[in-house]
DNA sequence: GGGTATTTGTCCGTATGTATG
DNA sequence: TCATACATACGGACAAATACC
């Protein structure tokens, strides 16, 4: 007997009635004829990879309603059937449930700081832990063992798919899901991209910038040049001087300045990228979620010319650090090349964490949790500016539309200077010179220092902001 | 035979786990030995004052994991157990809950094939989803938040070290936890593994051999040698000849020759790295949970000159594909320049996911997983031998003592024609060309093919076997 | 030496405890 | 508190092997 039920878990019917109800239809439709043994309460289970209560339950109710007969160490039967009669229940349809919880919670230590302005950090006090918990449950169900062999090198199908729809919707990004790309990190697809593109490249890079992505290019045997950037971002003049070939940018809002790029700007890099063969801008949209006033900034690869755009973004940021997923959209014409240079790469995520990402994202859960913190950074945001209101007169505020951090530029103090007072009052802030390529900065970047506030509670910000107003003040004065 | 079981009823562990690890450990000391007949399971339930199913419950599970084979109407035997891992934590034994069950089922589609013996398969019938699902529930309890925060960029500490204990215990890996590199498969950590030892390094290969390694190598920039092997593995002298600094070797169970490399080669290899600074083996340990017969082979790095030897190692094989996880152990003196070159990179596997193979590692669900599939694969192995004896006269075998495949190499017949003609009879096998690299061979290599049998049913062995017999006698007559 | 009682692995239905939401 | 699902434990029925008469 080989009963080859379909079952699905977390669907509202539990899995018990799932079967009865099979097995019901199978007897009353003839499929199963009286007398018939059926398997017995172990094999199902195994079969179905169910307990064996669960076989258990949904026999007991067939044999409640005289659907079958048990004859104790030999089985169970189909009985006669000729006066079953057909209730058939109006419609009754029932259950339904969403199941949603969570509420914000504090975080955890600092270390030896009272508080810490980390820049990149994150706040998961809001993130959706139960609805996470709840998604990667049914992922795992049994129905689902494939989940555990190796799938998609270049990742799941649905979650390329999902990607594609929220790049869509939410930036303007217009691709297929055979462009998108799922990496471990967007350093993985660094790595890759350096396979794909070759090595014999030149990446023009903002200075300051990401130092990661620069780490990898260096690390991977690219070459690197640091580009100058004005107030609107990398210059198209320079850009073109240096002789690269690539350039990095992050023009929806970069790191750390948070220099949004204008649209102008943006063309002009375009058609840079568009003078010469084999030229290509890799636009990391890193952070691009979370803006808090003015108009959303159309992504470069939405503006034409998304032959020359490589789009790079990540969930490390918008859901937590510890996902490690990461994406990039490549031209139509890289994906070729992408396949015979790299397309041998395993996929480096786990089936299983793509498809929680997926449904996370299909369900909506992404969307929800996005408005959820941008309302939540935005508070914080604003309580930061806020409370260095004190400040305005000795310091310069930047980056102070978007993103997850902000710029303080003093008047004359360097960033050494800067960071020792803070230290002095138990506060880690960031001078701006690690993030520099090159030669280090002689001006404005060297007196700047990094306040990134969310991974910081209300009150730590508060407090943090209290004692550098504390520590810098007396000494301006 | 009269076993006195000290049973506790109601003290935590189950009747039937007492009764298991009773018997478990008896074996492992030798206590009980081979083909020692046990109590039945009623003598036993009688002595003990337990049910017969209590009994039989531990002499299931002793039976999936190779401890005891049970011969019908006759009783439970204990087995020759030469190689039965056990990984024995340096102290504090704990263990909560142990749940375990399923036994081996089968997979699903073939595609155009009736049997497909894809090289590299896995078993996933006997997973212990349940176990798995339970763990990363418990992970994922709000108690663990930071669990979705970064962590360790080298792996997660507790992860490291329990593999660094399980490559104690199963491979005399010396090692501290500190030198342990965790990544998201096998390939990306050779990626690593080319920014740490820098590109303008030359890697001599086996050939054939794993063909994804050398793409990885080949496609960041390395040069790639083969180097000729014979009956024990690479040859010390062409290797000299070759010039390469690094040697890629799988010494315990070759990929996919199977050639297992006797220990006399393995010190020359050593002795070749010894000889010139920059020298380093990299030991591939690749499947080499699963041997049959025969003593377990030392690790090249358990035999001296640890610090010559990167040894490489996965769960994509033992546990599943889809979990991604791969681990590389660094001689001393290479930690400090992987932390400088490639330690700023972000770890590529989620912090959730190591949460998870950690607690699998540490409760002992792997040991049992490991002995249960050992058993699994060796009946699958002993199948397929068997039912492919008609053949000896044509073809002779070889890798049949470990490993998940088996080679078969015709007196004449090309491995074309025998693809083809087990194409006709509906039986994907494989060529061994296809992993040559380099010119390809012209010898036996030519006329040998590749079955992997890991991801069969028992069914389908057999079925793909009388299929393959039909195929090729007809013609070699 | 051939039939029979016993032993044995195996499969079965059943009952109860426990964790979770 | 209840529904669901899983874990543990119990003992009966049966066919094949074996021991015994």
């Amino acid at each position: 007997m080989d009963l080859m039920i379909p079952l699905k878990q977390g669907a509202g019917t539990p899995l018990y009635e799932q079967i009865y109800e099979y097995i019901k239809q199978e007897i009353r439709t003839g499929g199963l004829r009286a007398a018939v043994r059926l398997p017995s309460t172990r094999q199902l289970a195994e079969n179905l990879k169910v307990s064996r209560s669960t076989t258990q339950l949904a026999y007991d109710q067939l044999l409640a309603e005289g659907y079958i007969e048990s004859r104790p160490c030999r089985g169970y039967f189909v009985c006669e059937a000729e006066n079953l009669l057909e209730i058939s229940p109006a419609q009754g349809e029932k259950r339904e449930e969403e199941g949603e919880a969570a509420s914000p919670k504090p975080g955890g230590e600092n270390g030896p700081w009272a508080v810490d302005f980390l820049p990149r950090g994150i706040d998961l006090g809001s993130f959706p832990y139960g609805v996470w918990r709840k998604i990667s449950r049914n992922v795992m169900v049994d129905g689902n063992r494939e989940m555990f062999l190796s799938g998609d090198s270049q990742g799941e199908r649905s979650l390329r798919e999902a990607i594609r729809d929220y790049l869509h919707a939410a930036r303007g990004v217009s691709c297929q899901a055979d462009q998108v790309v799922v990496g471990a990190g967007s350093e993985y697809l660094l790595m890759l991209l350096a396979n794909v593109l070759g090595r014999d490249r030149t990446v023009a890079m903002e200075s300051p910038t990401y130092k990661q992505a620069y780490r990898v290019f260096d690390g991977q045997g690219v070459r690197v040049l640091p580009v100058e950037m004005d107030g609107r971002g990398m210059r198209p003049d320079r850009l073109e001087e240096s002789g690269a070939d690539i350039a990095y940018v992050m023009p929806s809002h970069q790191f750390p300045t948070g220099i949004v790029m204008p649209v102008g700007r943006r063309q002009e890099l375009l058609q840079w990228a568009g003078r010469k063969k084999g030229r290509f801008l890799i636009e990391d949209d890193y952070d691009s979620e979370f803006r808090y006033r003015g108009k959303p900034v159309p992504s470069l690869q939405s503006m034409g010319m998304a032959d020359r755009v490589i789009y790079l973004g990540t969930f490390s940021q918008s859901v937590a650090p510890a996902i490690r997923i990461s994406y990039m959209v490549l031209p139509r014409k890289l994906v070729a090349l992408y396949r015979r240079r790299a397309g041998f790469y395993a996929s480096t995520v786990s089936r299983i964490d793509q498809a929680i990402l997926c449904e996370f994202l299909t369900e909506g859960h992404f969307e929800r949790h996005l408005n959820r913190m941008r309302a939540v950074y935005r508070a914080k945001h604003d309580l930061l500016l806020a409370s260095l209101k004190a400040l305005d007169g000795d310091f310069q505020m930047s980056g102070e539309n978007a993103g997850l951090h902000i710029l303080l530029t003093h008047r004359s103090l360097g960033e050494r200077r800067l960071s020792e007072l803070a230290a002095a009052a138990g506060v880690k802030v960031y001078g701006l010179s690690s993030y520099f390529i090159g030669e280090p900065e002689k001006g404005e970047g060297s007196r700047t220092v990094i306040l990134g506030y969310a991974s910081l509670t209300e009150e730590e910000i508060r407090e943090g902001a209290e004692r550098l107003t504390r520590a810098w003040t007396a000494v301006s004065v």
